[in-house]
DNA sequence: TTATAAAAGGATATAAATATCTTTTTATAA
DNA sequence: TTATAAAAAGATATTTATATCCTTTTATAA
């Protein structure tokens, strides 16, 4: 399971990316009350993934989030790797020391099939993909109840 | 991923039975030195497992832990549900109140064939057959280093 | 040029997970 | 019956994740 931190600022990404796409930028305030976040909370998120570049920040009156020109493909690996780095994708199922092929825990086998699956989303899923399911009313942002 | 002490739970568990098939009982020391656990917080865990009858303890000289007959197939998925609730079986992956098939969040689909997945390892794999795996050499409970 | 709106930064607070320590209960061996 | 070994129970401590609050910097509009 992904940290709360991580899904805020996944869902939090994925807001901008549709504001985005209605020439908004959308700033703290706005963000959190769609992602259903404290404010304070998600705006150090918002920091951290300015800090990091997967998003850019405008200052200032007028000012807000919005995705700059090379940040277009941005995956769920990197927001991820950013937010809690990627110990999900390497770590033993069983909590050993070290996952290792040649000299497996128990749950090796089956658990690294389980692993790799996530990665592959991981890797294979962008922010503006999922967010383009929601413009096409294939999924949803949030719930209603 | 699984909570830490979960891990040791799971890993104090396989322990144990292969302690239990050597016919011995193995002691909180015992056991916290082999999963690498602190002593202390291996015996709350301990405590925990035993109150909720996933292995037997006997208190006093001689006493330990063991499994008795009726506890021979616990499932991972019972150490977990002990543990850490299922939340993890259940939860959505993109952080929204709850996960529904008919109004999907935009990772569902493919999110939901990766936890159900480790649903299925959990519900299969049982703390006798990872011990098995480990007692026939195919698996390891430690590393060396 | 000043007032205002907004994000950035820094300091604290709270809650949950992990960990330790001490006392009590129970069983057994001497 | 007493001393001892072991788990159970209870209290406390530490660390990490989550959350809040206050101040500073920056950009813009009036
Ligand atoms: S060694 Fe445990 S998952 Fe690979
Ligand atoms: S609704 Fe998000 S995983 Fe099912």
């Amino acid at each position: 399971m992904l940290s709360k931190s991580t899904e805020y600022a996944i869902r939090a990404l994925v807001f901008i990316q549709l504001r985005n796409w209605e020439q908004k930028r959308p700033g703290v305030g706005e963000v959190a009350r769609e992602i259903e976040a404290p404010e304070a909370y998600t705006a150090k998120i918002l920091q951290t993934l300015a800090k990091h570049k997967l998003m850019d920040s405008a200052k200032g009156r007028g000012g807000g989030f919005f995705f700059g020109e090379n940040q277009s493909s941005l995956t769920l690996y990197d927001v991820i790797h950013v937010m809690e780095g990627d110990a999900c994708f390497h770590k033993c199922g069983f909590g050993l020391k070290s996952c290792n092929d040649h000299n497996p825990c128990p749950l090796h086998d089956k658990y690294v099939v389980v692993r790799d699956g996530f990665f592959e989303i991981a890797k294979t899923e962008t922010i503006s993909a999922l967010s383009d399911s929601i413009r096409r009313g294939d999924a949803v942002l949030n719930r209603i109840v």
